[in-house]
RNA sequence: GUGGCUGGCUAGACAGUCGCUGCGGAUUUUUUAUUCGCGGAGGAAAGUCCGGACUUUAUAGAGCAGAGUGCCAGGUAACGCCUGGGGGGCGAAAGCCUACGGAAAGUGCAGCAGAAAAUAAACCGCCAAUCAGUUUUUAACUGAUCGGUAAGGGUGAAAUGGUGCGGUAAGAGCGCACCGCGUUGGUGGUAACAUUCAACGGCAUGGUAAACCCCACUUGAAGCAAGACCAAAUAGGGUUCCGGUAGGGCAGCUUGUCUGACCCUCGAGACGUGGCUCGCGUUGGAACCGGGUAGGUCGCUUGAGCGAUUUGGUGACGAAUUGCCUAGAUGAAUGACUGUCCCCGACAGAAUCCGGCUUAUCGGCUAGCCCAAAUA
């Protein structure tokens, strides 16, 4: 049995912003309280994760990183299950108030969201 | 031993699994991939408030404006920082705070209260004179007028030194003594400044300069998205070369039925479509150069660096010897999960690099100092 890779290397991310707009320009939408994904079929193997954390929503720099590695984890560990999307990560304003605990609930809301889109179409 | 003050250190620990990132080694022909080893946020990384290094602009020179600094001396690459000292304030003390130059150059400002807030001023009060009235008639009292008076009252953040004696109609530095203040000199100190030293001055100069201003000193500007280099595709630009048994124009001199991409017409050729031809569509072709976008590389971490010892200095800090290399990302790493333990974990995340300041912060450890009150 082959071991199943969990590695998130570079071709896992969005890189320039031309990747971006690729996605920005013709997007599904998948929204809870804290999050709104964007995604796009792209023509690889593999899904790719970019994420726009806007410091208007989250003030401080420690806030920002937490996000940003609870996302890109829970990307890493799903990456098999996605499919081959380009996939756009942003966070709402609700997300300042809300404890660790609190947003992981709401990141496996996300993917859980997006999972049943994707079958439906 | 409660409490207080000052300085320094620290910022949960350990194990396993899955990842991210830099460097080095091995395997792989290289790119790459795999694997092993080592390293991977802070005391404030923050605010961007100062000062530098570095880069570009013009080797940054003079003047003005603007901005900044503001007791003295020292430290430093430099500073608005630090150290030591002086003045002032707070505290019982250790200690802490201090924007602390100039108001006898000029201008401005001052709510409320108060009579008056600036060439001082007369509301009440006190006193004299004049006039009128009353009475107990060399006088006293009451009222008015005109003066004197800063002792007393009340206002205010602030009212032109304080206390006492003399003096006076009442008073007043009007005079004197002491205190305070100022000027000059001496003495001590590098200086700020001090002075239980001497002489002189009746005291002259209200406050505000984080109001304008004056004086002294500092200061060119922009910033790592600085800046340097490489550079795909597409569309422009430049140079050179090439293509026609075509026609015409024009030019040249060697006057040839020559030469010429200088101009016009044609379109041979090339490319695409297509098995091929015709046709249709596009178009001069090639090479080189230059600017330059996406993207990439460098700048990018060895530095005013850190530790130890010796040594100079009260100290900041300096000198010598010796050892060490300690993040370098770029849609942006330093994390997630599980388990065990404890005091149950705060503020918070590098982005060119240093020196400071300021602000945020659950705690823990440690050194030195203080002892008023309370407790014992």
């Amino acid at each position: 049995m082959n071991r199943i890779s969990f590695q998130f290397q570079r071709e896992l991310r969005l890189l320039n912003a031309k990747d971006f707009s690729f996605v920005f320009d013709k997007a599904f939408k998948v929204h809870n309280k804290a999050f709104t994904l964007l995604a796009r079929k792209n023509q690889l193997s593999n899904p790719r994760l970019g994420l726009v954390i806007a410091k208007k929503n989250l003030k401080h720099a420690h806030q920002r990183n937490r996000v940003k590695r609870l996302l890109r984890e829970a990307f890493r560990l799903n990456q098999h299950e996605l499919g081959c999307y380009d996939l756009v990560i942003l966070t709402r304003r609700d997300i300042a108030v809300l404890d660790k605990t609190d947003i992981i609930r709401f990141r496996e809301d996300l993917f859980d969201r997006f999972r049943k889109k994707c079958r439906k179409s």
